[in-house]
RNA sequence: GGGCGAUUAGCUCAGUUGGCUAGAGCGUCUGGUUUACACCCAGAAGGUCGCUGGUUCGAGCCCAGCAUCGCCCACCA
C-alpha cells in the first residue's frame, strides 16, 4: 500500500524525471542491433530566441514517434541541433543594435560577427531548455549546430563536388533583391502582398502600352506582339524611332507568343533588367540589358543626369510628369490591384534586377540525371512518401517549375562562399575561381599570397538541406553515418515544404544518391480559438512554457497531438489544455487507488488464469484489443487516433468500470497488470506522468525503455467480453431509469430480470450489478410475474423491472412506454423494409445481413413484451 | 487563372474498405461526499452530416455540379 498526493502537480516531477532518462542514456541508440534502427533529425530551430507553439507541436509529435520506437526495441536515434538561420538571425541583431545607436556597417564585418555569435549562444541555451521542458528525448550527446566546424566542412565539401560537376556557376541574372536587406532573396523566399496602386497607359511610338512603374521604362526599345495579331503584322521586324522619356529611342517590333493579344493594345515593351518574364525573352532573342535600377533602389546612371540616383518612388512622380509634358501620357488607372514581392524576412517591397550571383543549375544532367529528375524521381517511385499524400502534387508542381537556385547572399552572417580570387595583378589567372575544402594560402596557378575570398554567404538551405547527413559526420562515412542514414521520418509544418523538405531532397540525392529520409510527416499550423494563425501583431500568441507551467508538459502535449491530422491546421487554446490536463490527473488517481490498495509484490505477481471473473477477462480482451489498434495505427503515424483510442479505453473502460468492478470483486493481479500496460500505451504521449507512476510501483526498470505492449493471446476472451457488456449495458439502463424518475441515489430499489440465455450471466454478476445500480434484493425470474407499479426496461434482450410501486406515477410509466414502444416500432419498421428488400439480400455481405435479422427478431421480442407490460398498466 | 483543403451537436473535432437508431471532449441542464479523482461520478437535452443531382439493395463516406470559408502556386505589359 502506497499513498501518493490526491492530485498530480506535474511541477514537482518533471524536472528530475527528465534528468533520470538523460542520466541512464536512455536517450541515446541502444535496442536491437538485429532491428532497423529508426531515426529522426529534429528540424533545427532557428538560434533566433524562442520556440513557439508550432515547434512544440513538432516536439511532441516527434517525441511520440521516437518513444514508441524506441519502446519497439529498435536502435531509436533523435538527434537535436539549431540553425544559423542567415538572414532571420542577421536581422534580429541588426535591430538590437539599432537601439544602441549602432549599425552593422560602421561596426565593421569582424565586431557584427561576434555580436551574433553572442546572441546566438544565448538563444540555443533558451531552445535546449525549452526542448526539455516539453519531454523530448532527444540524444544531447550528438547536438549538432549548422555553423559547427564539420558541418561547415559538409557545407564547402557539397559546394566543391557541385561546382566540380558544374552545378554550381557564377553568372549574370536576374534575381530577387531586398533592398533593405542589401541581398538577394530565393524565389520562394518571397511573400505577396495585396495592394493598390495607380497603372499608367503610356503613348509609346503607334502602340499605347500599360505599366504599373513607369521609372523602370527608360530604355524600353523592344516591343513585343503576338505572331498572330493582325494589327501589328506589318510591323514586326521593323525599327522605327519613337519619341521617349529622356528623347526619341529606337523601337523594334518582335513578335512573341508570350504577348497576350486581348490585353491592352496587344503589344508590350519589355524592361528585361528588371523583370523575370523580360529577362527570359531578352535571353531568348539575345537584346540587351540595362540596369536601370541599382542596389539600393536607386536610377542608375541609364536614367540620365535629371533621374540618376532618385529613389524609384520619386522617380515614378518625375517620369510620369515628363511624359505628360511631352503628351506621352494616355491616361491613369487608379484602381489597379496586384500583388507585390516582398522580403519575408523584413516586408520591404523586393526589387527584381541583374546582378552577379552564384546559382545552382537544376537542369543539368550530372551522372545521366538532373537535379530535378532525381527530386522528382525520388517521391515518384515512392522512396520517399509524403503524409497527407495530397503533398505529393504541390510537391511535383513545385519541382517541375523551379529556376535555377540562387545561393548567395550578400549578407555577413553565414557559411562565407568558399571561393577565393588571386588579386596579385600579375596572374593572369585571377578571374578564376579558387574553390577549396580548407582556406587556401596561396594561388595554385602564380603561388602568389594574395587571395581574396568571396565576400558572400550562402543562402541559408543551402546548409540545412545538408541537415540529415551533415549532423551524421558526412563527408566522412562514420559509423552513425552508415547505420541511420537515410533516417526515416521527416517531420515538419507543411509551410517549409519548399524552403526545406525540397531542398535536402534535391541536395541528398545528387550528394549521396539516396533519399534523406523515408517518409515525410507534414503536421499543419497552429491556431487560435477562432481559426486565426497566431501571431504577435494579434496578441493572440500562446507561450508553451507558460502553459507548461501552469498545466504540465504532458497536457500540453496532448493538446497538440490529439485531435489533429497531418496537414490539417489545429486548433489550440488554453481551455483545451486544460481539459487535457483533468486527463493526465485522472491516470494519476487511477494509479493511486490501484497503489493504496495492492502491496508493492502485487505488481509483480502474474496473472493466474484460473482466477479470472467475468470482468476480468472483459478488460484483458478489451486491452488486447486496444493494443493491437494501437500498435497498427502508431506503425502508419496515426498518432492522434491511437491517442484518443487509449485515452477512451482508460477512461470511460478501465476507469469508469473496471475500477468500480474491482472494490466489489478485486483481482489484483489484473489490475496491476492492466494499468501497467495503460501506463505504456500512455507513455509515448503522457511521458512525465507514466513515468512518475511507473516508479511507484515498485519498478526497478524506467518505462522509457519498457517494452512495447503485445498482444496475448491466452486473453483474447470474445465471448466472456460480449457477456460483460451485456452486464454492464443492464447496469447503465436501471441508471437511467432511475434518473428518469429521479429515484435517490441513495435508495435502493428492488429489481428482476429476465434475461433467457443470459439468466446464468447475470446470476454471476448480480453483486457487481446490485452494487453499481443501488439495488436490493435482485432476483431472477424464470417465469414473468405480475408486479403491479413497477416500471420495466429493456438492456437488448434482458428485461428488467424495477420495483416501484408507490414511488412513481404509473401514468409517467405509461408515457415513457408508449415512447419508446413508438420509436421501436418504427426502427423495426426500417428494419423490415430492409430485409423485404430483395436487392439488399442479395448483394449485402451475409453478416451484415445476419446480423440485422438478429436485431430485427430481437427487436420484435422486445417490442412484443413492452407492447404487453403498458397493456398491463390498465 | 490553376490547384488544394474545409463544411457533421452551441463550440472544437472523430467518423476505417459505403453496412447497427451518426460519436467524443468542452459548454448547457438534472442529480450526486459511493474504497482514487469535484481536475470527479451518474444521467439528459442537443444533428435535414453546406446545397442539388447521380451511382448503389444501401451514401456523412463514392461521382458530378454549386455555394461559403480558408490556403498554396502562377500571373499582373
Amino acid at each position: 500500500m502506497t499513498q501518493i498526493p490526491k492530485a498530480y502537480n506535474a511541477k514537482n516531477y518533471e524536472k528530475g524525471i527528465y534528468q533520470k532518462w538523460e542520466k541512464a542514456g536512455a536517450f541515446m541508440p541502444k535496442g536491437d542491433p538485429k532491428k532497423k534502427p529508426f531515426t529522426i533529425s529534429l528540424p533545427p530551430p532557428n538560434a533566433t530566441g524562442q520556440l513557439h507553439l508550432g515547434h512544440a507541436m513538432m516536439l511532441a509529435i516527434e517525441d511520440i514517434m521516437v518513444r514508441y520506437n524506441r519502446m519497439q526495441g529498435r536502435p531509436t536515434l533523435w538527434l537535436p541541433g539549431t540553425d544559423h538561420a542567415a538572414i532571420a538571425t542577421q536581422n534580429k541583431v541588426e535591430k538590437i543594435i539599432a537601439e544602441e545607436g549602432l549599425d552593422r556597417h560602421t561596426m565593421g564585418r569582424a565586431k557584427f560577427l561576434s555580436r551574433v555569435k553572442k546572441y546566438v549562444k544565448e538563444s540555443q541555451n533558451t531552445i535546449r531548455n525549452q526542448i526539455r521542458q516539453m519531454g523530448a528525448s532527444v540524444d544531447w550527446t550528438r547536438e549538432r549546430y549548422t555553423m559547427d566546424d564539420q558541418l561547415t566542412h559538409a557545407v564547402r565539401a557539397a559546394f566543391l563536388q557541385m561546382y566540380k560537376d558544374g552545378l554550381i556557376y557564377r553568372g549574370h541574372r536576374i534575381v530577387n533583391w531586398c533592398t533593405r536587406c542589401g541581398s538577394t532573396l530565393a524565389d520562394d523566399e518571397l511573400e505577396y502582398r495585396e495592394e493598390k496602386s495607380k497603372f499608367y497607359y503610356l503613348k509609346y511610338g503607334p502602340v499605347v502600352i500599360g505599366t504599373a512603374r513607369p521609372e523602370t521604362k527608360f530604355h524600353d526599345k523592344i516591343i513585343i506582339v503576338h505572331p498572330k495579331d493582325k494589327r501589328y503584322k506589318d510591323l514586326v521586324g521593323k525599327e522605327l524611332t519613337v519619341p521617349w522619356i529622356t528623347g526619341d529611342v529606337k523601337a523594334k517590333f518582335v513578335a512573341d507568343e508570350s504577348a497576350d493579344m486581348e490585353m491592352g493594345s496587344g503589344a508590350m515593351t519589355i524592361t528585361p533588367a528588371h523583370s523575370f518574364v523580360d529577362f527570359d525573352l531578352a535571353q531568348k532573342y539575345g537584346f540587351e540589358v540595362v540596369q536601370i535600377i541599382n542596389e539600393k533602389g536607386e536610377i542608375t546612371e541609364a536614367g540620365g543626369e535629371d533621374f540618376e540616383g532618385l529613389h524609384v518612388l520619386e522617380a515614378r512622380d518625375k517620369v510620369v510628369k515628363e511624359l505628360d509634358k511631352k503628351g506621352l501620357l494616355d491616361h491613369i488607372d487608379e484602381e489597379y490591384v496586384h500583388n507585390l514581392s516582398c522580403c519575408y524576412r523584413c516586408g520591404t517591397a523586393v526589387e527584381p534586377l541583374v546582378s552577379e550571383q552564384w546559382f545552382i543549375d537544376v537542369n543539368k544532367k550530372v551522372r545521366g540525371k538532373t537535379l530535378k529528375e532525381r527530386s522528382l524521381e525520388a517521391v515518384r517511385k515512392g522512396d520517399i512518401e509524403i503524409l497527407p499524400d495530397r503533398f505529393n502534387k504541390v510537391y511535383f508542381h513545385w519541382i517541375e517549375n523551379l529556376r535555377d537556385w540562387c545561393i548567395s547572399r550578400q549578407i555577413w552572417w553565414g557559411h562565407r562562399i568558399p571561393v577565393w580570387h588571386c588579386v596579385d595583378k600579375k596572374c593572369k589567372h585571377h578571374k578564376e575561381p579558387i574553390v577549396s575544402l580548407k582556406d587556401p594560402d596561396k594561388c595554385p596557378k602564380c603561388k602568389g599570397t594574395k587571395l581574396k575570398q568571396d565576400p558572400d554567404t550562402l543562402d541559408t538551405w543551402f546548409s540545412s538541406g545538408l541537415w540529415t547527413f551533415s549532423t551524421l559526420g558526412w563527408p566522412k562515412k562514420t559509423s552513425d553515418f552508415k547505420k541511420f542514414h537515410p533516417t526515416q521520418v521527416l517531420e515538419t509544418g507543411y509551410d517549409i515544404l519548399f524552403f526545406w523538405v525540397a531542398r535536402m531532397i534535391l541536395m541528398t540525392t545528387y550528394l549521396l544518391d539516396e533519399v534523406p529520409f523515408e517518409t515525410v510527416y507534414l503536421h499543419g499550423l497552429i491556431r487560435d480559438k477562432q481559426g486565426r494563425k497566431m501571431s504577435k501583431s494579434l496578441g493572440n500568441g500562446i507561450d508553451p512554457l507558460d502553459m507548461i507551467e501552469n498545466y504540465g508538459a504532458d497536457a500540453v502535449r496532448l493538446s497538440l497531438v490529439l485531435g489533429s491530422s497531418p496537414g490539417n491546421d489545429l486548433r489550440v487554446y488554453e481551455e483545451k489544455i486544460a481539459g487535457y490536463r483533468n486527463f493526465v490527473n485522472k491516470i494519476w488517481n487511477s494509479a493511486r487507488y490501484v497503489l493504496m490498495n495492492l502491496e508493492k509484490e502485487d505488481f509483480h505477481t502474474e496473472i493466474d488464469p484460473k482466477t479470472l471473473s467475468r470482468a476480468d477477462k472483459w478488460i484483458l480482451h478489451r486491452l488486447n484489443q486496444v493494443t493491437k489498434q494501437a500498435t497498427k495505427s502508431l506503425d502508419k503515424y496515426s498518432l492522434s487516433e491511437v491517442g484518443m483510442g487509449v485515452y477512451d479505453f482508460f477512461w470511460s473502460e478501465y476507469c469508469d468500470w473496471y475500477l468500480e468492478i474491482s472494490k466489489i470483486q478485486p483481482n489484483k493481479a489484473v489490475l496491476a497488470h492492466v494499468l501497467k500496460t495503460i501506463l505504456k500505451l500512455l507513455h509515448p504521449y503522457t511521458p512525465y506522468v507514466t513515468e512518475v507512476l511507473w516508479e511507484k510501483m515498485d519498478q526497478k526498470t524506467l518505462l522509457i525503455t519498457e517494452e512495447w505492449p503485445k498482444v496475448d493471446p491466452m486473453f483474447n476472451f470474445t465471448k466472456a467480453n460480449k457477456e460483460m457488456q451485456a452486464v454492464l449495458k443492464v447496469v447503465s439502463t436501471i441508471r437511467q431509469l432511475r434518473a428518469d424518475y429521479k429515484l435517490k441515489p441513495g435508495q435502493k430499489i428492488k429489481a428482476s430480470f429476465q434475461g433467457a440465455k443470459l439468466n446464468a450471466v447475470l446470476q454471476d454478476n448480480m453483486d457487481i450489478i446490485m452494487r453499481l445500480a443501488r439495488l436490493e434484493n435482485p432476483v431472477i425470474e424464470k417465469e414473468e410475474k405480475k408486479t403491479p407499479g413497477s416500471i420495466v426496461s429493456f438492456a437488448g434482450p434482458v428485461k428488467i423491472k424495477l420495483m416501484t410501486k408507490g414511488i412513481v406515477d404509473v401514468n409517467k410509466e405509461k408515457a415513457r412506454l408508449k415512447a419508446e414502444i413508438q420509436n421501436l416500432t418504427a426502427y423495426l419498421k426500417g428494419l423490415e423494409g430492409k430485409l423485404k428488400n430483395e436487392g439488399y439480400i442479395h448483394n449485402a455481405p451475409k453478416q451484415i445481413v445476419e446480423a440485422d435479422k438478429q436485431r430485427y427478431l430481437e427487436g420484435k421480442e422486445r417490442l412484443e413484451k413492452m407492447v404487453q407490460q403498458f397493456k398491463s398498466l390498465g
